[in-house]
DNA sequence: CTGTTAGCGCTTTCAC
DNA sequence: GTGAAAGCGCTAACAG
């Protein structure tokens, strides 16, 4: 018993046995069995929907999740929301296999509907990576608008003037916030943004494919271009070397998010890193605290973003 | 003890008695609780190496392990075999963790020495996506022979002659048996393979890059190029769109995996689908069994490929 | 064929 | 501060 209470470092343990029992477990090698411990705490299951949006980041989602939960010894059920006609649909699957809190990523963690049907229900709600946490609901998120932030001072200080930007899907209220990053820091520098220099990408490849072609058959072209995601920013990329243009030299290009793809294209891209695997075991975390009865919700977590700087990004041509 | 019996199928149970049990699980709405199963069949963790080589495919892999994890109530250890020196160190930490048996994707499926340290500490281990199954260690895979002759002859019944190949990283056993299975299915047809037509590609986007440089600069281009994974033939894409080609007009680009490349680019890649999650589910299965004292070797699963023919291929220009 | 007993590894509760 | 008792949901082993 008094193992238990120093393993999971409960006070009214004296130092001295608190040490003893440390030791034993290091000469013992022992482990606690999270299966067991859930067993007794109850911890049912949590859910969590998944939409391929974000495929890239999907495994980084996936691992941090269920690390986390193997960590805590809760079951995860996940649920990919477009194998439904509607996303209702599948949050209502997951409350009808009876877990016990859900984790909603974007662009469910904004819809109003979904979120009260699952209040009727009695099932707590995670909300990931959203652009606008909710006061009284957890929500483990980033600052969409610091990582704009970022990027943009970035490109500045390496001496770009002309840079262009790629929105993302205007729907998602991350692409909203990345865009007035871009906007408000160029304003503070003293730029004026040219209208010509802000295009369109709607977060997809094929999005990003056309914004290339349209900002780099501009008669003056841009410097860089800083696309509000990773998928846009590897078609700006393909567009490029196809007009010839060498990069970094002729032409700078960063992303955001630091999906895989952003290693996968050459040269690799400068991006924003979100710990997303961290994120998701956050998330997990703070639904078990939902799903348990002493629910004292409205836990918010902000992720720390990163500037990655890799090779496609340099000062602009002399 | 009887409604456990009929739970797991258990023989020994009188249909009459059977069906009330069921009939009664159903008005209950009676779910068995896996965690509370496991501590009692003693069903230990489970150790799974990745590497993010075939990053693309990670979440499905990730995905169906983790299911069939959930489902059967094992615990799923996940370590990436780069985060360590050697990947005999990734095993290692496995081992001391005290999983109970061990799920090795390639390279590592076919790396001997890794598999003769597992048998040394007596722990199992699954061969996952190997080329070669070995007889008596269980394996779940896929026939790249027979996934490279699906594509090659998809090629030749659209009329194409001039087929090139890019070739994947002869470390890997999966490539060698593309290969051999696009040289066997020309040479059916009695076509003979200009090697100049044969590329390395390294199964990297940048190693395609350089093939599709070289296969889209020779004097006589060929009319398709069947590439020995998608990310190679994303980036042979990439290289066509920049030299104005037009596909599948111009030319014909198949891959190979369905990984999430195939549907990010522009056009959306013809390729051979390899179920993923279901094999890692089934690797889960065969590492539950190993795990068991009654461990009882040598269980293959082969999984079925299907060739998903999208906008990247069309007959050749007239 | 069916039920009883015991116990998996842990934690909650309550005595001491 | 510490430990004894009880029980989480399930199943192996045995008894009937």
């Amino acid at each position: 018993m008094t193992a238990s209470r120093v393993v999971n470092g409960y006070p009214h343990v004296r130092p001295a046995v608190r040490e003893k029992v440390e030791e034993a477990i290091k000469a013992l090698g022992y482990r606690p069995n999270s299966l067991a411990r859930a067993t007794r705490t109850g911890v049912s299951q949590i859910g969590m929907l998944y939409s391929n949006a974000s495929s890239s980041n999907l495994s980084n989602y996936l691992m941090g999740a269920f690390r986390q939960a193997s960590l805590s010894g809760c079951q995860l059920l996940i649920e990919p929301s477009q194998a439904h006609p509607t996303p209702a649909q599948a949050v209502q699957k997951l409350v009808d296999a009876g877990v016990g809190a859900v984790i909603l990523p974007p662009p469910l963690c904004d819809d109003v509907a979904i979120l009260e049907s699952l209040e009727k229900a009695g099932v707590g709600a995670v909300s990931f990576a959203t652009a606008r946490p909710r006061e009284g609901a957890p929500a483990v998120f980033i600052d969409d608008f610091e990582g704009a932030r970022m990027m943009t001072q970035h490109l500045l200080d390496l001496g770009h003037v002309d840079i262009a930007f790629v929105r993302g899907d205007p729907a998602h209220s991350t692409a909203q916030l990345r865009e007035k990053g871009f906007r408000e820091t160029m304003a503070a520098a003293g730029l004026v943004v040219d209208e010509t220099y802000v295009a369109d990408g709607g977060f997809s490849y094929r999005g990003g494919l056309d914004a290339a072609r349209h900002l780099l058959g501009l008669r003056r072209r841009p410097s860089a271009i800083f696309a509000a995601n990773d998928d846009m920013a590897a078609a700006i990329s393909a567009v490029a070397h196809g007009l010839g243009l060498s990069i970094p030299a002729d032409l700078s290009i960063a992303g955001f998010d630091d999906t895989s793809v952003a290693t996968t294209v050459w040269p690799e891209l400068t991006t924003i890193r979100q710990p997303i695997a961290d994120m998701a075991a956050s998330a997990v975390l703070l639904a078990m605290d939902l799903a348990r009865p002493s629910a004292e919700p409205g836990g918010h977590v902000q992720a720390q973003l990163q500037l990655i700087e890799r090779a496609s990004t340099a000062p602009p041509p002399a």
